[in-house]
DNA sequence: GAGTTCTCCTTACGTCGTAAGCTTATGGTG
DNA sequence: CACCATAAGCTTACGACGTAAGGAGAACTC
């Protein structure tokens, strides 16, 4: 029944790099980093684990390649706007690529060498800020601060057990009942009179704490000894 | 051959979850996440990789345990402190943490429910913030703010393919050569002149977005309706 | 069209987490 | 003290993992 190819040609689609990652990307993406076997990519590409390896080196190498591949989905800040516009712009757009791809946040460790996708946009945010009139040292002050909130928000973002608000508001109920509240009350109170509120979700608190670091890089700026 | 006993007292040292975690942790510290396997573990603790189970349920129960004993080493904000300085206190002995035990930084997403220690350090810390006049809501956006900034500063400090200076300056050295300083520009810039710069260390930068979060909170926090 | 190279497959090895079932040590009863 | 239930540890085994080695066939080069 799975007799596919149409008249005595068989002929195999050709695997390549790209077709490679961009399936890894899809399954890690539905079932999560540990569902990515080589096995299954390969049964997934219609083909053996180990023909695999005629395109990439080994799975540190494929790891690497879709960490590169996710960066390369982020906007760029764009030197139109001012530094401030176009590092929210490009913050919000990495927080977005980082929530599709939330095995994305914990896979940075493995990678040793970032890839040119991944160069490429640090150049052009380190580029945004220095053309907005940062020092040298407060930009490598800023990029770490605004990257780090990024990093670990998705992180906090992708280890909550749950997605949608009703699961959320079903998991904290549950949360509630368990834990003591005189044991916990200041968490009990927040779960029960912030995350309980219809229409609470996680994902909102990231503008907060991104426009609170930008303004207070904007008067990190001012104070500068003068550009 | 194996028979080891002094004088008929073989007497094992007997095992508990607390022996189990401690030397688990001890094993992640000295060689990666990765090089903790059950049966290593076993080996270290003189006993087979079977027994352990004896003690924890599986390996996700056990890194769920070691995650908690991380969150325990954790210094609690003090009520006596005002909230800034609490929180300041507690955040960089919390970044301590995660340097002393880079994989735990990785491992939250695994974690599926916080430990006694964990749900204790977050009860406390939003505490701090309600008695240092944050309201609910206010709270709930600090907490995410500077956790979010901790945990993702501590996975880029994982990151960095070297521990001391001196191996810094080698890799950036290795790093300016190889990427074409035309087409990274920026990038180029700040690693010649930030980057290798005698004593730059990039965990010196913790301290800068840290007050940069504290300072902001404080600020929205005085712009609230009133308390 | 002959030779070379690249792609893909087969087989196999060592390591992983852990299920099942055994043996031995421990500690509570008479 | 003897007795024995329970807990702690050991042995063996299974299926899945990443990937080394080497062979078969297709695809390009000249």
């Amino acid at each position: 029944m799975a007799s596919p190819s149409k008249a005595g040609a068989p002929h195999r689609v050709r695997l390549n790099r790209e077709r490679v990652l961009a399936t890894a990307i899809a399954l890690a993406d539905a079932g999560g980093i540990e569902s990515l076997t080589m096995r299954r990519l390969g049964e997934e590409l219609g083909v053996e684990a180990m023909s695999l390896y005629n395109h990439i080196a080994n799975k540190e190498d494929l790891l690497t390649g879709m960490i590169d591949a996710v960066f390369a989905e982020i906007e760029l800040p764009s030197h139109s706007d001012n530094w401030k516009a176009a590092l929210r712009k490009r913050s919000v757009s990495f927080r977005d690529a980082l929530s599709r791809h939330p095995w994305a946040t914990a896979l940075k460790d493995s990678g040793t060498n970032p890839g040119p996708a991944t160069l490429r946009h640090h150049d052009r945010v380190i580029g945004t800020l220095r053309n907005g009139g940062f020092s040298i040292a407060l930009a490598a002050h800023a990029f770490s601060a605004v990257d780090s909130y990024i990093y670990g928000f998705a992180m906090q973002e992708k280890s909550l057990p749950f997605t949608t608000d009703e699961e959320a508001a079903t998991m904290a109920h549950l949360m509630l009942a368990q834990l003591p509240a005189n044991e916990y009350p200041y968490l009990a109170e927040l779960t029960a009179e912030y995350v309980l509120r219809p229409g609470y979700n996680y994902g909102n608190e990231f503008p907060f704490g991104l426009d609170l670091i930008l303004d207070a890089l904007e008067r990190a700026r001012d104070a500068q000894p003068a550009g």
